[in-house]
DNA sequence: ATCCCGAGGG
DNA sequence: CCCTCTGGAT
């Protein structure tokens, strides 16, 4: 064992005391509701998707529902959430291609999430993880800022670091942990000002041990 | 001003 | 690599 997957370990321990529940924060009951709060969740805050998504689920309760969805009706229930031409386009598209060429039911392999519209490997770990049950690595602007900073990954680029956290996460481990960094970059860990006095692994992080803050 | 659990296109 | 899409929160 690397110096580096030692001190991955002793994270991973520290942020399972800080965090025990490793949950999304997006509501939702199946894999088409998970796919589409995720979606919309680009750019715009969890909160205020979960505000959008009852009335969004009841009038669209299934792909079925999404394929046949006018883009002025669908445009106008998820404005709110910001980005919301392109996003009400993919989630029709997203509906007509699950119809079209899944049997309305959503894939439980990356290859074939990826073929959605709009939908990315953000998205598709998320659901592979959360409703799969498969050793995804959630790699977003709070898993690359944070493992960045802890000196875990180089770069900024969501493939790279998803492929360098999949050489050091223990795939039964991966999923729990993107979920904690989110948790930990929201509260502690912030992008503005991250808050080491208060951070749990300050000591194993590099940025951490820099910042006499 | 800058950020929010992105994705697609150039 | 870069840019664009976009309202809301701070």
């Amino acid at each position: 064992m690397t110096p580096l997957q030692n001190r991955t370990l002793q994270i991973i321990e520290r942020f399972k005391q800080e965090y025990p529940d490793a949950v999304c924060s997006l509501d939702y009951v199946d894999a088409l509701q998970l796919l589409i709060s995720t979606r919309l969740a680009a750019q715009c805050t969890d909160a205020r998707v979960n505000l959008v998504t009852p009335t969004l689920f009841e009038k669209y309760p299934d792909a079925q529902a999404f394929a046949n969805a006018e883009v002025a009706d669908v445009e106008e229930i998820i404005k709110s959430c910001g980005l919301y031409k392109t996003k009400a386009r993919d989630l029709i598209a997203t509906g007509k291609m699950l119809v079209e060429d899944f049997g309305g039911v959503v894939p439980d392999n990356m290859e074939d999430l990826l073929k959605l519209p709009g939908i990315g490997r953000k998205t598709a770990n998320l659901v592979l993880g959360d409703v799969f049950g498969k050793p995804a690595v959630v790699c977003d602007t709070h898993c690359i800022r944070l493992t960045n900073l802890m000196g875990l990954t180089v770069g900024k680029d969501p493939y790279k670091c998803e492929m360098q956290l999949r050489e050091l996460l223990p795939p039964e481990e991966s999923n729990d942990f993107c979920h904690r960094t989110v948790l930990h970059g929201r509260a502690v860990c912030k992008a503005r000002n991250p808050q080491c006095k208060i951070c749990c692994v300050r000591d194993l992080c590099d940025y951490g041990c820099q910042n006499n803050a």
